[in-house]
DNA sequence: CGGTATCCAATGGGATACTG
DNA sequence: CAGTATCCCATTGGATACCG
């Protein structure tokens, strides 16, 4: 794909922009770590609060109601005492996995050249 | 890369996460729109505002400075009148840009699955 | 031309309390 | 257990005016 498709993808088709449209619910500050803990495997309500720690109830909820939306997640509710819910990462949502993935692992191994690009910036500026 | 030790990165180690701290400066509005536009060849401030129409001048400066501060963008003042200041991306902006890249060629193929689950989960909402 | 500065509206997100 | 509902604060981002 050429660059200047994408990019002109964007100009007078704004609210259909894939761009704006698909990536804006991944941007969200608990997105990609739901979506990480998902890949694992199959988890609970609970035992993702569990994981992802400092994530308030509220924006679980409400974040893994934008990833069902979009199709990425699946809901299974288990109507037990106490009811179980089970989450899981459909087929659109591993697909879209893979390539969140790559850019993951590119955060990680480059997590140093950022900070450190941070601090120049910051030393200059003072 | 096992997905477990990504999401353990994440544990008790909150501020350092690279997902949380990288990612994080790549989920603005504007960011990725930039970064396309950069991405096909350098251009100017003016320019950039053209094609990303429209982003507030407000935006497109503190999105590029931030792009800036964390290396992925390169910024060159030609000191004449009237001033000129080209942007470019780095070489650490280049090598970001790749995984970024598959991440919205996936929203670009996939954009009409995503937009159709979104349907189907409004309809059964009501 | 390429910015800053200021003000304001909208959204995102945390804390707490309550519920089937 | 897995949520909702409410309130409130912080951050994001748009509009406008001004500047070197």
């Amino acid at each position: 794909m050429k660059l200047d498709e994408i990019r002109r993808a964007h100009g007078g088709n704004l609210d259909n922009c894939p761009v704006r449209d698909v990536l804006a619910n991944l941007s969200g500050k608990w997105s990609s770590l739901l979506l990480i803990v998902l890949a694992e495997r199959p988890r609970r309500f609970s035992e993702i609060r569990r994981l992802v720690f400092d994530i308030s109830q509220r924006m679980l909820t409400q974040t893994l109601r934008e990833l069902q939306r979009d199709g990425y997640v699946h809901r299974l509710v288990v109507p037990s005492t106490p009811p179980k819910v089970e989450y899981s990462l459909t087929p659109l949502g591993h697909s879209m996995f893979q390539p969140l993935l790559a850019l993951i692992e590119w955060a990680d191994q480059n997590h140093m050249a950022v900070r450190e690009a941070r601090d120049r910036f910051d030393a200059i500026a003072e």
